[in-house]
DNA sequence: AAGCATGTCTATCGATTTGATAGACTAATA
DNA sequence: TATTAGTCTATCAAATCGATAGACATGCTT
């Protein structure tokens, strides 16, 4: 299960996707919008702009903007820049690996041969979602809704 | 990430499917078999017969075994014992569901669209993997690797 | 150069969870 | 009745989570 930092952290990256090329948003403003306390909010941006995914600027008129197209940018790549990984067991992960400490033979492991499936069936979804596809499915979804609204009255 | 308990919930479920048949199982039998510490399996093993996927015999020539076939025991069943739920996030999960209660619009929420995704994916998995499937890809990995190393010599 | 705006650094903290451990108790067998 | 072995119900230390805080640094504006 994803954390409170990596849902928060998902919340501002869309936030910001749509406020593409609009300039830096305040921390305080994103914190706002989303309601997400501002101060864990700051150690979540920094984290994403250290990894490259967010840009900043300091001063008058800064704040946070996405450091690529949201069609650039993937969930999967996001997720594992807050929660570390996306393994459901380190011995599977191709970004954070790390031998189980009781295990024998990593090749027969059942365990490790199921969790590798998930592993990757995740990593398939995430990976190959931008932060773009997110944003238009969560419009259209908006939309539907309202058509099934209009169409009730 | 599974926690250290599924982990070992799953390691001895796999290691009661392979005797399967053959009597009850000592817990110290198991965890020194497994390596897992022996009071904490107590209690994860408890949590399985609970849930019925474990039987048990207390006294004399007492211990634990599988309450069903391992063809019948899912590894989705196991993990949503051990871990509670296999939903990346509360609000699409089926058997633990939960309204995130900072979120205004579930049907149009981007994020829940995405992990609803990934739930659907992963259950895809470890519903439709037994236990004893599990047992059987991990002994023919090992008879692979077994190959394998004869072949080298 | 100073003031203001806003990000960055580096702590610290309380609550919760994790990963255990323990001993008394209960049930079943011999 | 004694022994075996599971069950109950605590308790605990360490780690993590989800915050909060104030000092500092950078950049813009005047």
């Amino acid at each position: 299960m994803i954390s409170k930092k990596t849902k928060y952290g998902l919340l501002a990256l869309l936030a910001l996707a749509r406020k593409y090329g609009a300039g830096p948003v305040q921390i305080g403003d994103l914190a706002e919008q989303e309601g997400i306390p501002k101060k864990f909010l700051e150690l979540i941006l920094l984290h994403l702009k250290n990894a490259g995914i967010l840009g900043s600027r300091k001063g008058k008129g800064g704040g946070y903007f996405l450091a690529k197209d949201p069609a650039q940018i993937t969930m999967g790549s996001a997720v594992r820049v807050l929660d570390g990984t996306l393994a459901p067991v380190p011995c599977v992960s191709e970004t954070a690996y790390q031998k189980c400490t009781e295990c024998d033979d990593e090749e027969s492991c059942g365990i490790r041969l199921v969790m590798k499936d998930v592993r990757d069936a995740v990593a398939n979804i995430l990976d190959n979602t931008s932060v773009k596809e997110v944003l238009v499915r969560s419009s259209d979804a908006a939309k539907k809704a309202k058509k099934v609204i209009d169409y009730s009255i």
